[in-house]
DNA sequence: GATGAATGAGAATTCATTCAT
DNA sequence: CATGAATGAATTCTCATTCAT
């Protein structure tokens, strides 16, 4: 009777196929995902996902959606006790350095899978596009309060440069998708991340 | 004995299937098209793409095969007359500026689906691996003889570059595929050839 | 959490579509019949089929092994009360003459069509003669204890013997698998009935 | 011009298209043989069978056809010189024996194919049954022959006796067509010319 | 006559979604 | 409310036959 228990339940449940296809969808791929795999991996009915989700893809779209939010909350959170705009971005360099690189491609599938299918449906780029700016955002403001504080180049595009370096990350990441060594990969992480410092610092490091 | 059609005629029709499947691929997706689709397009029967393709796969194999050494050897064949490390990264970014952003997203499109289909095909990764490398070895050649020449840093790895050349490259080009300004793609562009071009050079521009 | 049908309901569906199938198959053939043919014979829908068989060769085995337990049991418990060897072979002789033969033409054509279809198949071998080993041990077990009562030849040969009768009665079916009349077949099965007394027995009737 | 020498011609390039055939058929069976498989196999064209042979079909008729007529000539052929009943029913078994297991079964398979193909289409019974008859008289022409001679028991059903004969002829060779060793096979067919004379002869030996 | 490229009607199988129980 | 059996449109690929060259 109470809604209250009731929609604490209901949003338990929701998160919990979510996680469920999540897995599945990282494993195996969006569409090669079968309903029937979710549901067994999970040990619920299918006619339970349809009572939380319209479609496939609506579990597709929340997922995405819940974990682009995830992300920039826990780097925003992090960020709160580092100063330094040098300090922000060898900080994110080190979460990427972290992230085990078979983690990385499973991600990255999956956001590239994504990405694809977003192509193809216009109303999913405004989506999209909101949730990147997201992740802009994050680096634009370092790069703003750097170049305040002296630490950035006072001629550096602070528009372009969070593109910049979404992009050296991404670009990296897309040529070890597929193979490569998990050496060579930290190898060149590591000359990214002089490559991005030595562009935006007004006196690059060594 | 002799065959009715020329060999001729035989690989222009394979390359005008080619051509006709890979409209069909960039416009709806390798998954979303059916050989239905391929074949109205086309204006030929089923039968005739199973006579020059053994399945939908072969055909997106021999596409990206005949795509890929096209522009390796397009792109060698131009360097012919080029002498300078810097003039030929300079020449590669005029490339990428010469494309319109809308061809480049269809073109990302269709390489990022082969990828994902790949990543899930165990045999087609060490085929897509040697593709790659044709690309990071043109790179690698340009740093090599930059370094001879004492145009390039002499403490660059010439391993890791090509990686953050094309990384740099394709990583800008995903912040593009959705959604984005062509201006701004192109902006954003000449700044990163300016960070390419800073951290292998032993004497930047300006 | 219960499933919503019973097993016995799965069990008599899985029944009903056999039992479909096998119309089908007789009918037409296991090759010509289509899953179409099947589906609009039972009005059910072909995913149906699908969720209860893997393939149509599924079907197909598990109604040869069905029929062929069924056989095989169904004599063993018969065989009860019989306790002369001269008289168990005479029981299925009188089992061989009780059978209409457009019903034994019929069977004859499954059969032969799934003899056909395991010949090209290499795993399906080992699965039919574990099948026809069970027929054969019902005959040599007469013979064995008709040796030991005395009622058989002692030099008659145990492991051969069955192959002979079983021979015996394919073989003259497949005389008539596809004309003659049916009192012609009765006569003859008759004087193989003595053929085959008179080779395993002592003392031979008359 | 000369129609003579094109008509020896065509009989000639008929009869290698069925030899090319046949060959395509005993391995893979007939409807797995496909008219590519055939004309790989012989090194001429798709046209050409059809030029040839109205039907994939009607080249299996034809073969069906050829063949029986050749196994009843040539016996009949080699009879002359044989007047015992019983040493030309152990000719016969003779030639049973001679026969490799191997090529037994592809021709079993062949025939198997033919009959289930000629089961479902009522104009081939008849011209089956004309063929099949040819077996029958061949032997029932022995026994007639035996029982004047009074090698024969009188009281033979000559009708019957070369059903019998066949029967258990072709019944071995089903018991043996999936599987089984060769010596066995032999050691039974020894079993069942015994049992045959036993059967047929007036005083049968030992 | 010979050729073999092209045809296209089918075939088996899959799977997101529904809805009776 | 949950369940999972049933649905059936959609998909890839095959192959006997034809017919322009």
């Amino acid at each position: 009777m109470s809604p209250k228990v009731s929609d604490a339940y209901k949003e338990e449940k929701r998160a919990s196929i979510l996680a469920g296809a999540l897995h599945c969808f990282t494993e195996k791929g969006f569409q090669a995902t079968t309903v029937e795999d979710i549901v067994r991996h999970l040990g619920i009915s299918k006619g339970a996902i349809y009572s939380y989700f319209s479609s496939k893809e609506d579990m597709y779209i929340q997922m995405a959606d819940d974990r682009m939010n995830a992300m920039v909350e826990s780097l925003s959170a992090q960020f709160k006790d580092i100063t330094s705009a040098a300090d922000k971005i060898r900080f994110l360099f080190d979460r990427f350095q972290k992230q085990p690189l078979h983690e990385l491609r499973k991600w990255l599938t999956f956001h590239m899978e994504f990405m694809l299918y977003a192509a193809r449906q216009p109303e999913l780029i405004d989506y999209f596009s909101k949730y990147s700016s997201k992740a802009l955002s994050l680096v634009q403001k370092i790069i703003e309060d750097g170049k305040k504080s002296g630490e950035c180049r006072a001629d550096l595009d602070e528009t372009a440069a969070p593109y910049l370096f979404w992009a050296v990350r991404d670009g990296l990441a897309l040529q070890f998708m597929l193979y490569g060594e998990e050496a060579d990969y930290r190898s060149i992480l590591k000359d990214m991340e002089n490559m991005v410092l030595r562009y935006i610092l007004k006196s690059p490091p060594n």
